[in-house]
DNA sequence: TACATCGTTCCAATTATTGGAACTATCGGA
DNA sequence: TCCGATAGTTCCAATAATTGGAACGATGTA
């Protein structure tokens, strides 16, 4: 492991985070970095275009070569541009939170969002992060995964309580992502953050493969029965319609198919 | 300067541009390096959360790392989000390409946009670039600065020509740029790509800082002298009234003022 | 089967990094 | 104005890390 990149990577990715003017003793100390390796640090930054110096203040910050670069991440996939109009037409009809999530490891990231008119609980960011495993996009793209429980505990690692409701037991989570993929979708009840329940629902592209969920977060108190499977509904609907239009080819007679027909093209099935 | 770190920015960098599954021996004959280089390189990346390996082709690609500082980087200005009415307004009243622009160095990158629903000329990209002196979102920024030519040529170093019509004298490019801070608009006559005009019109922050510009990309049949003069009066009051919401907090009386007043809190004016 | 390609590991030679010290600049208080 | 403290920057020898060739195993191909 070059110990230089990772030194450099690491002050990189604080320098973005802090979003202010750093100078070299705040990076100095929160690296415990002598000065004059931060300050190299900073200055091969710098000229790699990765950061630039105030020349007055001889301050640091992050240059804008990461939104570029963020800019073509988020081009490249797409998939925000080609599923907006669907979200769109969810948050139209259903009045919530709508989020538009992609899996990165154990956690997912939020792509795309559209608040909702109506009073929200939690609050979420694009860009933001939450583990896959509490929330319904996660669990919705863990479940299009088919992970035998012990990849699944590979992947996730220990499974943390954050609220009453989270699923800690590896079995648990196991047999809630089986009964997501044969419902077609997936829920959360309170189990990220109390007050707030979510339902998910995955979007394959054209080779089959789970590439985003589509979700909607809704304060318990509007989480009733009824309604949670209404919404529910209509989330499968959006993300079957989504997957269609990214090329997804299934074949499907009835409704009800719609979930169980993704199997088709997938690697691994629990034994 | 850290050449270990600068071999695993540009891996990084090149990384994220390739958007594919990346081999070691690809990205060691893209750089140069020896395979056991590019491997342990590749390695850091993967391990500080920058790249990710896929298990089963050991192929390896950039992580949503960059996407997700890009959103925080995005997020910190929220420049998108607070402008997007003011770009929203002035896209429906000119029909016309729409775009928020900041400045990184020499170049511009292309923040916001908003589509022409008319047939345009060129394609352009959030999180794309264009050569700050040719475009006129560009010229805005540059003209707010108030750089001395000598500054200006510092700045953006030589002024290659894109077309025919880029101004390449300093000169020139100085006079232009002072025309464009007297008005309140910047132009760009098919300085960039030939058969595109332009229009642009600085914002500026509570603190007097130009901190974006928004501009108008205009074929140039759609270009006549009386709609060209219509739509910079258009983007100017649109500029102006952005910088308000931002909490620009200048006094003026009449239209014409707009601009000269931006001066100010500003640093430095020519001799 | 033999060959070629590639990912990965290992290691000694080399090279770059490291951090203390010194120098300079800036700021604020006496 | 002087002084002391703080911080940015430069320099350099000791150190520690990187480097790339070689070797091995895995995979795919003729």
């Amino acid at each position: 492991m070059d110990s230089t990149l990772a030194k450099g990577l690491a002050v990189l990715d604080w320098l973005v985070r802090e979003q202010r003017e750093c100078r070299v003793v705040d990076v100095a100390e929160a690296h415990g970095l002598a000065r004059s390796n931060a300050h190299r640090t900073l200055q091969t930054l710098v000229q790699c275009g990765w950061a630039v110096q105030n020349a007055s203040s001889s301050g640091y910050r992050s240059s804008m070569r990461v939104f570029e670069l963020g800019a073509l991440v988020e081009g490249a996939t797409d998939l925000k541009a080609l599923l907006r109009t669907h979200l769109d037409g969810l948050a139209r009809a259903s009045g919530e939170t709508i989020h538009l999530a992609v899996l990165d490891g154990a956690e997912i990231i939020y792509v795309d969002k559209i608040d909702s008119p109506l009073p929200v609980v939690a609050y979420s960011r694009i860009g933001g992060r939450a583990p896959a495993y509490c929330v319904a996009t996660g669990k919705a793209l863990l479940a299009a995964l088919h992970l035998e429980p012990a990849a699944l505990l590979g992947l996730l690692g220990s499974l943390r309580a954050h609220t009453p409701n989270t699923i800690t037991n590896s079995k648990s989570l196991h047999a809630d992502l089986l009964r997501a993929h044969q419902r077609g979708w997936a829920e959360n009840r309170e189990e990220w953050r109390t007050g707030v329940c979510g339902l998910g629902a995955p979007v394959f592209n054209a080779r089959g493969e789970p590439v985003a969920a589509i979700g909607m977060s809704v304060p318990t108190i509007r989480f009733a029965k009824a309604r949670a499977r209404a919404l529910a509904l209509q989330i499968r609907a959006c993300a079957f319609e989504a997957s269609m239009s990214l090329g997804s080819r299934v074949l499907l007679t009835t409704e009800s198919k719609v979930s169980s027909t993704k199997l088709s093209t997938h690697h691994r099935r629990k034994s």
